[in-house]
DNA sequence: ATAAAAAATGTAAGCGTTTACATTTATGCT
DNA sequence: AGCATAAATGTAAACGCTTACATTTTTTAT
C-alpha cells in the first residue's frame, strides 16, 4: 500500500516533476530543462517527456518553482482604488501586458493611505513579486527604503519627475493642469472655480491645483479662497460644490475641475438647475473617460493615456527584470481635449 | 569571510527563518510556531524571538511556506474585464475582504473567452492559488473538470442558479429583466426596443434577454426582429443602434437596455438628436451605476448589490477554506430603481 | 579511426519553510 | 518529594522544484 495517498480525501495527489521523469525514463533535472526551454534536450526524449506530461496532466508547483528559483514570475500593484475607471484602465493594460510574458499580478488596493500602501507592499513582498507599480510619488518613506534596501525594481506611475530619484511612467500633472487653465485664460476667462480631488497624499491632485494655482498667479488672476474646493472622487460630492460655487455673490465664469468625474457633477448640477454650460459657466475635466465626449455638453478635458501608461510600466519592470537597461523615466504626453463645456465667458 | 555573501550585488540576503533563530537561540521550529501562533511558545522566548524578528527584519518567504504549508494563502480572480465599473467595485470589495482575512488576491482577465479564461485558470491555479472567484457560469468544460478534480474551492458570481451545481453567489438575471419589463408593461409600453450586451459566452446578458423575451410572449406583446441588438459595453455602440431604433418606421415607446452605460448611450443619443426622454421614449438600464441617479433624465434601472456580491464571494470562499459549512447558493437582491427616464407613453 | 570539443544528461545539494515525532521541562496531585 | 500528565521545545524529514557540477554521449576536425 502506497503511503504516500491521502485518506482523508479521494483526490489523487498532483503529480509531481519526479512522476513525469519517472513515466519519461529521464532524470528530474532533463525534465525541468525542457520545461524551460525544450531546446536543451534531444528530440527522442523531448516526446517522450511531452507525452508524459500530458499523460499525468502535470503541471508545475510555482511555489516550489519560486522556491528553487529564487524568483516568482509575479508582480504586485497597489492601486488607491479599482473602483475608478482611469485606474481600472491602465491596470487592465499593465495585466494584459505582464500575462502575455508569463507573470501573473498580484493586486492590492490602499484606499489612499500611504500606511496601509505600505502594509500592502510588505505583504506582496513577503508574497515574494518579483517587482511593483505603485501609482503616483507619494509613497511612505519606509515604503522607498525597503523597495530600494531589496533591490526590488518598482515603477511609479500617473506622474512624471524626473528629478525625483525614482523611476516613473506618466505624465506632468503640474504641466498639464497649467495648459488646461491657461486655456481658459486666453478665451478670456477671469473668474474661477475649482473643484479639486483631495490632494493629501495625493501627488496628482496637488501637482494639478498648483499648477492651476500658479499658472493663475503668473497672470496676475486673483481667486478667492471659497472658490477652491477639494472633494472625493464622487458626482454627488462634487454636485454639492457646484451648488456652492454657483450661488457665491461673485460666481466664476469657468469651473477647473480635478477630474472628468468631479467635472460630471459641476455639468449635472447645472444642468439639475438651469445654468447653461458653457454659455454661463465653462466646465473642465481631467482625464478623458470615454463617456465625456458624449454628454452633453461634450467636455473639454485633458486627455490621459492610461492603457499607454500601463503598457509602458509593464515594458519598463520587464525590462529591469530581464537585465535589460531601459530608461528611468518615461514621460507620456496629454493633450487637451477642446468640446463644448467651454467658451469664451460672455460679456 | 562567510561565503554566503553574494559578490555581484551589495545587497544582503534576505533573512531567513534559521537566522532568526540563531539570534534568539532557539530552533526553527519554535521560531515558526511563534509566528504561526506565539501563544504556542513560553514567554521568555517570545521576547528573544520577537527582537531577533526585529533586529534583522525578517519577513518570512511566501514561497517557502507555500510549498511546506501545502497552502498559499492566496485567491485568484478572472474577470471578463477590469474596465467595468461594476465588476472593479465587486472586486475591490472581494479583495478588501480577502486582504483582511490574510489572503491575497491574483487577477487575471479573460477579455469574455471562456479559453483565455480557462487558459488563465491554468495559471492561478499553477501559481497555487487556495482558491478561485468567477464570474457568470459560462465556463469551459474542462475548467470545471479541473475545478472539481483538484477540489479547488471556487464560486460563481453575478448570477444565482440553485440548480447548477455549482456554489453561486448572485442574483436571477432572468427574473430581475423580466420584472423590469413587467414594469414597462404594466405602465402602459406596448413598443419595445432592446439593446442587449452581447449574449454569446455570457450567461448574464443571455439570461437577460430571455428573461425579457420570454416576458414578452407571455403577455403576447410582439417584438420585431429588428427591434433587437446585441451591443459591445460602450456608449457610442450603443449611440449608433439607437439611432437605428429611433429611425425605424415604427419606433419603439420603450427601450430596454442590459446595462447601464448602454442605456447612457441611448440615452445621450436622444439627447443629441432633439428626442425626448421619457416623453417619446423610455430607456431603463441594469446596474445603477453611481452615475444613473444623477444623469438627466435619472435612469431607472436595476440596482446591482455588486459589493455585496464581492464580500459574500469572499465569504464563501474562507469558510470553505477552514472547512466551515457555508450555503452553496447565495441569492442577493436586485431593486428596480424607478427614476425618470421611463413614463407611460404618450397616446 | 581518434582525439578534442560540444552537447546532453544525470546526480545531488540546496531553496526556506512546516510539522510529525521525540525529547525535555514544567505543572498538578497526592 | 515523587509521579503522572501536560506543555514546550528540538530534530529532522519533507515540500517540489532548479541548477552547479560531474559524467556520458554525440559531433566535429584531423
Amino acid at each position: 500500500m502506497p503511503k504516500r495517498k491521502r485518506l482523508h480525501n479521494n483526490h489523487a495527489p498532483a503529480p509531481t516533476l519526479h512522476d513525469v521523469a519517472e513515466l519519461a525514463e529521464v532524470s528530474t533535472a532533463t525534465v525541468s530543462r525542457y520545461l524551460s526551454n525544450a531546446d536543451l534536450v534531444r528530440e527522442e526524449r523531448r516526446n517522450r517527456i511531452r507525452a508524459a506530461v500530458e499523460k499525468l496532466g502535470y503541471i508545475p508547483h510555482g511555489a516550489a518553482q519560486a522556491l528553487a528559483s529564487q524568483r516568482s514570475r509575479t508582480i504586485g500593484v497597489i492601486v488607491p482604488t479599482l473602483d475608478n475607471a482611469i485606474f481600472a484602465k491602465g491596470i487592465q493594460a499593465f495585466q494584459e501586458h505582464l500575462q502575455n510574458a508569463g507573470y501573473t499580478l498580484f493586486i492590492a488596493s490602499s484606499d489612499y493611505s500611504p500606511d496601509e500602501e505600505r502594509t500592502q507592499a510588505e505583504r506582496l513582498i513577503l508574497r515574494g513579486v518579483d517587482g511593483m507599480m505603485l501609482i503616483g510619488q507619494d509613497h511612505h518613506p519606509r515604503l522607498y527604503e525597503r523597495l530600494l534596501a531589496s533591490n526590488l525594481p518598482f515603477v511609479n506611475t500617473w506622474s512624471f519627475d524626473a528629478d525625483s530619484g525614482h523611476p516613473c511612467v506618466g505624465f506632468d500633472n503640474f504641466d498639464a493642469a497649467s495648459r488646461q487653465i491657461k486655456y481658459l485664460i486666453d478665451i478670456g476667462h477671469r473668474k474661477f472655480g475649482i473643484i479639486s480631488g483631495i490632494t493629501r497624499d495625493n501627488d496628482r491632485a496637488r501637482d494639478r491645483l498648483s499648477g492651476i494655482l500658479e499658472t493663475l498667479s503668473d497672470h496676475n488672476i486673483d481667486i478667492a479662497r471659497d472658490m477652491i474646493h477639494e472633494c472625493e472622487y464622487s458626482v454627488s460630492a462634487s454636485r454639492q460644490i457646484m451648488k456652492r460655487l454657483m450661488a457665491a455673490k461673485d460666481r466664476p465664469t469657468a469651473v477647473v475641475c480635478g477630474n472628468d468625474v468631479l467635472a460630471y457633477g459641476a455639468m449635472l448640477e447645472c444642468q439639475a438647475t438651469g445654468i447653461n454650460v458653457p454659455k454661463t459657466v465653462s466646465v473642465t475635466g481631467f482625464d478623458d473617460l470615454p463617456l465625456s465626449k458624449h454628454i452633453q455638453p461634450p467636455l473639454t478635458t485633458m486627455q490621459v493615456p492610461s492603457e499607454e501608461m500601463g503598457r509602458a510600466a509593464a515594458d519598463y519592470l520587464l525590462a529591469r527584470l530581464n537585465d535589460e537597461t531601459v530608461p528611468e523615466h518615461t514621460e507620456l504626453e496629454v493633450n487637451l481635449v477642446v468640446r463644448g463645456s467651454t467658451a469664451p465667458p460672455k460679456k
